[in-house]
RNA sequence: GGGGCGGUAGCUCAAUUGGUUAGAGUACCGGACUGUCGAUCCGGUGGUUGCGGGUUCGAGUCCCGUCCGCCUCGCCA
């Protein structure tokens, strides 16, 4: 085999007289019959031309020339030599060719079911998955995968610099059913037995903080076996990492280290310090906990006002959880969003579609008001409203041509809806900044002070916000080991050392300062409704460690594939993954997953109880 | 589990209210062609309209079911 000299990226005018062997694939045929013949080779470095020349070429090679088609894979041997033909501005070895002495075709392709082509409309995902390895040759997936290994690369230099170390935890792990449903894999050396694949390896890491580890990295592969999305899939990369000895302030300089040098070295930007915001101004102001705040349409509290209106379902509203204290999520309120110029560009139709959007989030629907030239309020309730305009127009800066959109809810219901109804509206006024992949601004936030605990809406037990490992804020650790099991305003009210970090309104990375205290971890366990008993049996091996010279720690995990989108500018994680899988789980190229045999079943003490449906 | 969109030649798409033999580009096959740049020109093969029922004189088109893909709500400690 003639083995490559140079990649197909690689040679210049400086190679002019050169004799180079390249290696790659037909990426275009242009033949002239058995007189000339181009072809455009492609590898993952770029393009290169090659010449077949009759005059020089014996009818043979000729022959083979003018046989080849896109995607069979060739070796050549020839010389580098200034383009006659003029130079090809769009390829950067567009100004020489090689003029081919001797063809070796290594493999012959089968007519490929689509080309690996990004100027043309690319064939549907279903294809795509099925022919993967076709798929991923596309320069644009290449692209991909040298930025994702970038990432990486860059991650694990920055984390060695401050004295991480990368260890491997394991893939076979234990069950602990709190949180996502698991992926189980039975044993068959332990009848009865299974191991489930890790969510997140985050006891592992605990554990060795420990084990006296300090700093710990490690990009793992994680499992959650929960409905995909555009950006979610079953199995996932996180940058999981975990401190000793440090507080909140800690780990979030450390992290804003990484992510300062991350977008310096992947897209040369300089990240500026990061802004924090509490989660409670995040709920009040946003309606979310990871607000995108590249653009206003802020939500306003409006209850005050509101309750002195007219509007009955205002008052309703209001009237829930009336003896709560004010954050308490199941307490009565009116919010609104002001739209700038929504008079104009809300129809009728779109603002109808929000009463209806709002629903979806369990709100009884969605109010709007126009506010018409002359400053009146128009439509719907707008007269309900007169008594309390001024007001209105005061607390929400009211302008000729703005919209109101309101919503009257349990604090809790208000607020999902509003937060949701925000981004929509965002959306349908224009008002959303492209992507910083494509030119936008990388808008970062350090959202902190969330809830220890929320309520269950189904069955009103506490569940813990983060994970049942998250320490309560270093202020309040005393006022949470204190605080009667029933007393839920207090529990509620308590706030975690838990951060996020939040870029355009996507969460990138989430983690906590963890309890290293035996006391304070079983009042979180005695909360989450679990007996000693209980909290023994499924975490015995963590509270046995942490009972043994636990040093204070915390940590984090940034979502690879969502960091590797970002640089690559794709809404879609299917994109940034070389493997990916549909959203029932299936990998269309290798078909799994697939039925097995009865032999295989019974050796791990598992009986199918599915039966194929007759046809 | 719920809601929405889609599935027509290898691929990307078209096909009037339900109406003749389901078309085009591309790929593929054959031919022509000595400077192309996603080469060009000529000719040709290629279809159980995802699958199964139903309505109808007649279904790619309408109805029911089902499978697959995507988006989304729930879910994702």
């Amino acid at each position: 085999m003639l083995i490559r000299t140079h990649n197909c990226g690689q040679l210049r005018e400086s190679d002019i007289g050169a004799t180079v062997r390249l290696n790659g694939w037909v990426n275009s045929y242009r033949g002239h019959g058995t007189g000339l013949v181009f072809i455009d080779l492609r590898d993952r470095y770029g393009l290169t031309q090659l010449v077949f020349d009759g005059e020089d070429l014996p009818k043979e090679v000729m022959d083979a020339a003018d046989k080849l088609r896109n995607e069979d894979v060739l070796a050549v041997e020839g010389k580098v030599r200034i383009r006659t033909g003029g130079e090809n501005p769009k390829l950067v070895t567009g100004k020489i060719e090689v003029v081919v002495s001797k063809l070796e075709v290594l493999n012959k392709t089968a007519n490929p079911p689509f080309l690996p082509d990004d100027l043309n409309k690319l064939p549907n995902e279903e294809l795509r998955l099925s022919y993967r390895y076709i798929d991923l040759r596309r320069p644009r997936m290449q692209q991909i995968m040298q930025m994702r290994h970038k990432l990486a690369k860059v991650t694990r230099d920055y984390f060695h610099e401050n004295g991480f170390l990368e260890v491997d935890t394991p893939i076979l792990y234990k069950s602990t059913p709190e949180g996502a449903r698991e992926f189980l894999v039975p044993s068959r050396n332990v009848p009865g037995g299974w191991y489930a694949l890790p969510q997140s390896p985050q006891l592992f890491k605990q554990i060795l903080m420990v084990a006296g580890c300090d700093r710990y990295i490690q990009l793992c592969r994680c499992f959650r076996d929960e409905d995909p999305r555009a950006d979610r899939q079953a199995e996932f990369t996180q940058v999981d990492l975990e401190m000793s000895f440090v507080r909140r302030d800690q780990v979030i300089d450390m992290m804003e280290g990484y992510v300062r040098r991350l977008w310096k070295e992947m897209c040369g930007y300089d990240v500026p310090p990061i802004q924090r915001m509490g989660y409670r101004e995040a709920m009040e102001r946003f309606g979310i906990d990871r607000p995108d705040t590249r653009y206003g349409l802020e939500i306003t509290d409006i209850s005050e006002i509101a309750g002195r209106s007219d509007v009955a379902f205002f008052k309703d509203a209001l009237a829930k959880g009336a003896d709560r204290p004010k954050f308490n999520s199941q307490r009565g309120v009116v919010k609104a969003i002001r739209v700038p110029g929504g008079a104009e560009k809300l129809s009728r139709k779109i603002t109808d579609g929000y009463n209806e959007f709002v629903r979806g989030f369990g709100a009884g629907g969605c109010a709007v008001v126009k506010v018409n030239a002359q400053g009146a309020f128009e439509t719907g309730i707008a007269k309900f409203l007169e008594g309390v305009k001024a007001d209105l127009v005061s607390a929400l800066k009211l302008e000729p041509g703005d919209t109101v959109l309101f919503v009257a809810d349990t604090y809790a219901v208000c607020t999902k809806a509003l937060g949701e109804l925000r981004q929509k509206v965002a959306r349908d006024m224009g008002v959303v900044p492209k992507p910083g992949a494509e030119g936008g601004p990388w808008n970062f936030l350090i959202v902190v002070d969330f809830p220890m605990f929320e309520k269950n809406k189904d069955t009103g037990k506490w569940v813990a916000m983060h994970h049942p490992f998250t320490a309560p804020n270093d202020d309040q650790r005393d006022a949470f080991v204190n605080a009667p099991v029933d007393d839920e305003v207090t529990i509620e009210a308590i706030v975690s050392a838990g951060y996020d970090i939040v870029l355009n309104g996507q969460e990138i990375a989430g983690g906590s300062i963890r309890i290293h205290d035996p006391a304070v971890q079983g009042k979180v366990f005695q909360l989450l409704g679990m007996t000693p008993e209980q909290a023994r049996e499924k975490f015995s091996f963590l509270l046995e460690a942490l009972s043994y010279g636990a040093p204070p720690h915390g940590g984090i995990a940034f979502g690879l594939d969502r960091l590797v989108m970002n640089f690559t500018g794709t809404d879609n994680i299917r994109d940034v993954i070389a493997f990916p899988k549909t959203q029932i789980g299936a990998d269309l190229m290798t078909k799994a997953p697939s039925m097995v045999t009865e032999e295989q079943l019974k050796e791990l003490y598992v009986k199918s109880t599915y039966t194929a449906p007759v046809k």
